[in-house]
DNA sequence: CGATATTTCCCCCTTTAGGGGGATTGTGTA
DNA sequence: TACACAATCCCCCTAAAGGGGGAAATATCG
């Protein structure tokens, strides 16, 4: 008889912890052990001791503290539990982003409940895992992709169009920022945060801050 | 011994309908009939003689076709099927929009599955339910709302605090859209769309476009 | 090492957005 | 009828965004 795997599911929405909790006990090998509804919760319980979860099933998008926080909290502080993110987005960008913060496993929100079971345990096994309906193309950049060791630190980039930088400036005018103000907050000249302003709008071919923001909406950077 | 209810589910999480399922068949009185993974299922669905649900869960966001489109073809064809709105958004807004498009429910996301459960038999009663963490304030405003008797045409309005004008100069606003080509667009002076922008700005209580975009998002106004 | 990309900053300039008023119609309702 | 409000337009003005360059330092990668 093999050792149960133990799963803590982390999701904004309590219905579907409840259904996944639902088709993670129909397999007899895995045991679901308490849930978390923020990413603050997930926090706590991992700073828990007597959490004894072996796999992490993490949404990105949650109130106080999302998946992405979360992910680069886990990076920080060497965490030794596997992370699968189920998440509504099948974009390469997200993926490739959460790999480099090191999760183990990507699940689209639109699989079927039994690839959760199948990616609770390869990423328990040590392997990594992505739900079939990621697009082909996604695969093969993934195939090339290293697989990230335990306690390795992944430093790689991600969001391969965007650089850091432009990623940071998305993110502050995605809140209100003017220039003036993410200057501040970046410890930049204006004149640099209009130079990463203009580069997004040329990158992302949109015509102005709006569809700056929309990007950032659709692909979940904010 | 009570008859079944019969119920279909439609979201375009298969793994969200999955969880739902395994929720609601715990309840010995109701029974799940197959599901729908876009709006067009559900319309298919619904036009096929053979389906015998009683009551409809319905996700709002979904592709081809909406949970508002797929509200609103059951309005013009006098569906008898009560529908249950399952919504990420606890907004009173979109619950009034919702109920002037017929629904009978509208549950969040958040809520427990227990709360489905009370749904549909609430509704399957000829109720209306509404999930416990809406707003209480939003309670109040829906006591005092008409119930929607079978076959009405309910025509009131929707978005209380956002004029039809400044509505549709949001909508643009959020397409890329600058005033000038608002203004174009609506036959009207800049100077118009100029004056619509600054209420929108100030209605909102947001400090520019960016905050303008964001609330369309979240606000399902796009 | 050399090519390439990132990060940082500067100049010039035009267009657009936003903040503050005010004013006129028309419509519906207390 | 009087009041509120939506819809339409105008003025003035400042701040911010965006378009076009250029350029240097540092990093990275083959």
């Amino acid at each position: 008889m093999k050792e149960k795997i133990y799963v803590h599911v982390a999701d904004d929405h309590k219905i579907l912890i409840e259904g996944i909790i639902a088709v993670i006990n129909t397999d007899e090998n895995i045991e679901t052990i308490g849930y978390s509804l923020t990413g603050k919760e997930v926090i706590d319980w991992i700073n828990n001791k007597d959490n004894k979860a072996d796999v992490l099933i993490l949404d990105i998008t949650m109130p106080v503290l999302d998946g992405i926080e979360v992910l680069t909290y886990f990076q920080q502080r060497n965490i030794k539990q596997k992370v699968i993110i189920l998440s509504s987005y099948d974009d390469v960008k997200i993926v490739q982003e959460m790999l480099s913060l090191g999760c183990s496993g990507y699940i689209t929100k639109n699989n079927a409940g039994e690839h959760i079971i199948e990616g609770i345990k390869a990423v328990h096994r040590g392997e990594q895992y992505f739900s079939s309906d990621l697009h082909k193309d996604l695969i093969n950049i993934l195939s090339g992709h290293k697989v990230i060791e335990e306690g390795e630190m992944p430093e790689e980039k991600l969001l391969e169009e965007l650089t850091e930088r432009e990623l940071k400036v998305l993110r502050l005018i995605s809140k209100e920022y003017n220039t003036t103000e993410i200057a501040d907050k970046l410890n930049l000249a204006t004149s640099t945060v209009k130079t990463y302003r203009k580069s997004l709008l040329k990158k992302l071919k949109v015509k102005n801050v709006v569809g700056l923001v929309m990007y950032a909406m659709k692909h979940k950077i904010i």
